[in-house]
DNA sequence: TCACATAGGGATAAATTTATCCCTTATTGC
DNA sequence: GCAATAAGGGATAAATTTATCCCTATGTGA
């Protein structure tokens, strides 16, 4: 595991939320497991852009955080199912609120975001 | 700027307000500009750990993305006002949530977060 | 027997983000 | 004249995060 040389700042509330959900692909995780899709492989197809390296690594820190448990079959093939913790659960209402929010401006944040992308490129 | 390689997933409206909030000192000058701090000096004290430089890319990224504006007055010494947009607005209630989350779980996740962190450091 | 599905990890490269350092402008106070 | 203040940008290094590539194990079905 990457070892920090620079400490992260927890000095509120925003910073420790923050550094748990810091990852490119943590919040959607969180969102599909709530969702139901719990085994590797479904969260694979859910977000075909991210690799199966990644999601392992980035759900082991939601686990190593305590937003998702892990439950390893011991048959074979292999079965393993992530679930949201207690805890996780609680961040829902916030994810919920995200979504939303990022839904209902998609058609402006879809453009100003495009804008600062695309200065050249494609 | 850096001109991006990899484009970035934009499917949900999670990655849309994920792609805007990303940046490891966003949410706090979003946050600290609606307290009224709204000179570029002042968020600086409010946030010494970070450095001019990238608060003032992580500002104007803020403001190619319509959350905050700027107000440059003509006159010497230099004087500069950032304030939220509407828009950006609109994301406070989100960000309050997310603040209280990590507040009333502060003990928690400042234990897990170091728990990952100190692995043999310090 | 060969391909496939399942889950996962090591090593390393590439991409991306932050940090450091230094430079500019013009006025006020000493 | 010299230091401090205000704001900000260029160049470059360092830190951090993701992506790529390859390898392991074991049963099931063709």
């Amino acid at each position: 595991m990457y070892e920090r040389k620079i400490l992260p700042n927890l000095n509120c509330g925003l910073d420790l939320i923050g550094e748990v959900l810091y990852g490119k692909w943590k919040i959607r995780l969180l969102w599909f497991i709530n969702e139901g899709n719990q085994r590797p492989s479904e969260l694979q197809r859910k977000i075909p852009d991210a690799t199966r390296r990644v999601l392992n690594i980035q759900l082991k820190e939601l686990e190593e955080h305590g937003l998702v448990s892990k439950i390893i079959y011991p048959v074979v093939p292999p079965k393993v199912e992530y679930s949201l913790t207690e805890f996780g659960q609680t961040l829902i209402p916030i994810l919920s609120a995200m979504g939303q929010w990022g839904d209902t401006n998609e058609a402006h944040l879809r453009s100003v975001i495009l804008k600062r992308i695309d200065v050249g490129s494609q």
